[in-house]
DNA sequence: GCTCAGGGCATTTTT
DNA sequence: TGCCCTGAGC
């Protein structure tokens, strides 16, 4: 037998070596699923398939990268970098723009992230002359996002009296129109958003026979992971592909489908044996991971469940402790007691920070557990918040990037056009847009024409700022052309002036984001080497193809390492954990219940999943806590699961409400602080360095201005700013003694601000403001 | 371009 | 409860 075939168990074996055919893998918690997959592509290499032949779909970047190199160890990474393997986002990215003629784009179209989408759309609904309020772009966008995941394309979404019905009794009835002219201003942008990455692969495979079939003849063999998790669109695709030879194999686990607010079908994993009625099932049952406990835990959550598929994961690892309940209070309480938890497990069982996870269901619920940890100097890493790609810095010197491939992108041009600022006016950029959309064309083509249609519409000195912006993109195209991505970038940032723009902020922030400017040109600058050692084009376009469908958990940091980690359940799902902390189970894991909604059937088979999820992230201990009274479920700290089970499922029948009143009335009468959901959710605070959010970069241009007038400091110094209340009399090293009105955003890299009374001024916002407090 | 007040609002998230 | 956006007013 050949030597990585020893290293699978039976099942894992025959799903790697039955390569022909359509084959279902049903990958319960921890049985494997990465080890099948890649070795199963392996053993297509070594069986003689070509790489090139193999297409290999992911959701994250993350999971392509792993597999990859672990095919690389196995296979050889030379034959590895031939495989198509990637997201769905990235590989069908890379065939629209190599079939980019055939659907009418330039091959160097941009990707809009949502932000871009959600800010076109905010423009159209304001062009459109809607109100806002009821038009609000969050719902608009969803709206679009799933007739595009549904295929429903704008002339689709017009006609279908349902769609348009459902629509009116939104209040919302022209969607219809605001998706229209959202295709619209995308392709003159020459911009596709993700579902479009999707939407459009189908329909050119749809509108192009020949197209397709040269696709389905070179993907011998197609690969999916996570199938349980793909929307209709990525379904289609896949389905199409996989046509001619028949070989598809998808692994996924019907128990651990938890994105269906995203699009993602259950069904598609669920009706595989109808759509392929020659498939071959393997389930891997046997889980590696957790303790029998554990495992059995999760798998009575989801007994209940009538969507799934018969399984019987086990495992043959110890018996393992029981789950622990944690019963506290209040909300304080519960940060206190796993913070303690953590720290005694830490000191007498030697575990690391890096074994700890505490998952929550909001990213909400993290703060208090944020607070509890640094009081007892327990280093913790939190996921979710802002993206690096999503930080304002980052994204201005992207836009410049975006304009210098792509100058028809709008949406980066309407960013950066007086970023930083050259005089160009919102009026003035207004009145671009306006001639652009009547002339069906970008803005930027408007502003090439220049002076000849637009002479008279804005004044001289406004034309020279925009020729003098013209003449900067077109100095940098130029530069793209002949230079590699690194200098082209390098250039831009110093021409522009935000890498100067920067520099001169010494803000905290200012230095933080100088930082950042410099991580992303370190970044190119190693896309730029590594292109040249490959062989691969190293262009700043090149660049830009990869980066749009980046996300910032692809470049993990090691001073990242052994922290405790925050993070939601959903977040956590493909990891693994020695000690996993459930946390907020009183309620805020239900929020579909929450609500007062009616639970149906479907949110509340998905709920179980979640908890599944949860659970069989835990690999030896498991807690579960709760913070009030509400659901207090009698003695039940350090009860058996099956006990606590009992209890969840009286609390899972279908169409329970809530009694949100109850909850509020008890703790009253107990005299215990109650704290709502919406109490809780307002609470909710920039929590980490990584969270500064766009937004508030409008505290911080406060800052600066005040920094300027020689009004504020920058740095704590001395004592811990979460030591600071409001009503404090603090001393602040310029101003002299004040007090403090209120504070937000006390985090973990102790930053907070302050504003800050003091007699006989103003009322003062200082940010990182260097307090002592008097005591 | 800044400040201030008022009102609406408030899951889960990858690409 | 606080965040975030907007619009009025300077």
């Amino acid at each position: 037998m050949l030597d990585y075939l020893k290293e699978l168990n039976e099942v894992q074996r025959e799903a790697v070596v039955r390569t022909e055919g359509p084959s279902l893998v049903i990958a319960g918690a921890g049985s494997g699923k990465t080890r099948v997959l890649t070795y199963r592509i392996a053993h297509l290499l070594k069986q003689g398939a070509r790489p090139s032949n193999i297409l290999a779909l992911t959701f994250t970047n993350k999971a392509a990268r792993e597999m990859k190199d672990r095919i690389g160890r196995v296979a050889g990474e030379n034959v590895a970098r031939y495989l198509w393997m990637g997201t769905f986002h990235s590989i069908f990215s890379r065939i629209l723009r190599a079939e980019h003629e055939t659907i009418g784009y330039p091959s160097n179209f941009t990707i809009y992230d949502s932000s871009d989408s959600k800010s076109l759309i905010k423009t159209i609904i304001k062009d459109f002359q809607l109100d806002d309020k009821t038009y609000k772009p969050n719902v608009v966008a969803s709206r679009i996002s799933m007739a595009k995941n549904n295929l429903i394309t704008p002339m689709a979404y017009a006609n279908s009296p349902e769609i348009r019905s459902a629509d009116k009794n939104m209040r919302m009835p022209a969607i219809s129109e605001i998706y229209k002219e959202y295709a619209k201003r995308c392709r003159l942008s020459g911009s596709m958003d993700f579902d479009d990455l999707l939407l459009i692969t189908n329909l050119l495979f749809r509108d192009h026979e020949e197209i397709l079939k040269k696709y389905q003849e070179r993907f011998g063999y197609v690969l999916v992971d996570e199938y349980q998790d793909t929307n209709y669109s990525q379904y289609l695709i896949i389905k199409k592909l996989a046509a001619k030879h028949n070989n598809i194999c998808v692994v996924g686990d019907d128990a651990q489908s938890i994105y269906s607010f995203r699009g993602a079908r259950i069904e598609n994993i669920l009706n595989f044996k109808n759509d392929y009625p020659d498939h071959r099932v393997f389930k891997l049952e046997q889980n590696y991971r957790s303790t029998q406990t554990i495992v059995n835990a999760a798998n009575s959550i989801i007994a209940r469940n009538k969507k799934q598929i018969p399984k019987n994961v086990f495992s043959e690892n110890a018996l393992g402790k029981p789950i622990k309940i944690l019963s506290a209070l209040t909300d304080n309480e519960e940060g206190f007691l796993v913070a303690q938890e953590i720290s005694q497990l830490q000191l007498r069982d030697h575990y690391q920070f890096e074994d700890f996870a505490i998952l929550y269901r909001t990213n909400a619920q993290s703060r208090i557990f944020e607070e509890s940890l640094r009081k007892r100097n327990i280093p913790y890493k939190i996921y979710g918040g802002l993206s690096f790609y999503q930080r304002k810095e980052i994204k201005d010197l992207l836009s410049y990037f975006r304009m210098t491939i792509n100058p028809d992108d709008n949406e980066a041009l309407k960013r950066i056009i007086n970023y930083p600022a050259r005089g160009i006016g919102q009026t003035t950029v207004g009145k671009l847009e306006v001639s652009a959309v009547s002339n069906e064309t970008s803005i930027w083509r408007v502003l090439t024409a220049l002076p000849e249609i637009n002479h008279s519409q804005v004044n001289k000195g406004t034309a020279t700022k925009l020729m003098g912006f013209v003449a900067l993109i077109d100095r940098f195209q130029k530069l793209s052309q002949e230079s590699d991505a690194f200098e082209t970038a390098k250039t831009i940032a110093e021409q522009t002036g935000i890498l100067k723009d920067l520099y001169n902020d010494k803000s905290p922030e200012g230095l933080s984001r100088h930082e950042n400017i410099q991580e992303l040109l370190n970044g190119i600058q190693e896309f730029s080497i590594s292109a040249k050692e490959q062989g691969d084009p190293d262009k700043l376009e090149n660049y830009l193809e990869d980066v749009a469908l980046l996300t910032d958990q692809d470049n993990e940091k090691d001073e990242e390492k052994n922290k405790v980690t925050l993070m939601t359940v959903h977040s956590a799902k493909g990891l693994e954990f020695k000690n996993v902390f459930i946390v907020g189970m009183e309620e805020n894991l239900f929020p579909s219940q929450r609500q007062g909604e009616k639970a149906t059937q479907e949110s509340l088979e998905e709920e179980r999943r979640l908890f599944y999820v949860a659970l069989t992230r835990a690999e030896e201990n498991a807690w579960l806590s709760y913070a009030n009274q509400r659901y207090r479920w009698g003695n039940l700290d350090f009860c058996t699961p099956s006990r606590f089970l009992e209890e969840l499922d009286e609390r899972y029948t279908e169409g329970q409400v809530p009694t949100g009143v109850s909850g509020r009335a008890s703790a009253e009468q107990s005299n215990v602080s109650y704290s709502s959901p919406a109490q809780r959710f307002a609470q909710r605070q920039p929590s980490s360095s990584f969270k500064t959010r766009e937004s508030q970069n409008i505290l911080n241009k406060k800052l600066v201005s005040l920094k300027e007038s020689g009004r504020a400091q920058d740095t704590f110094q001395g004592d811990d700013p979460g030591k600071i209340q409001a009503g404090m009399t603090v001393q602040h090293q310029r101003f002299g003694e004040g007090k403090v009105l209120k504070i937000e955003g006390i985090a973990p890299d102790l930053k907070a601000t302050v504003f800050f009374r003091t007699t006989g001024q103003k009322q003062l916002l200082l940010k990182f403001a260097k307090l002592r407090i008097k005591s």
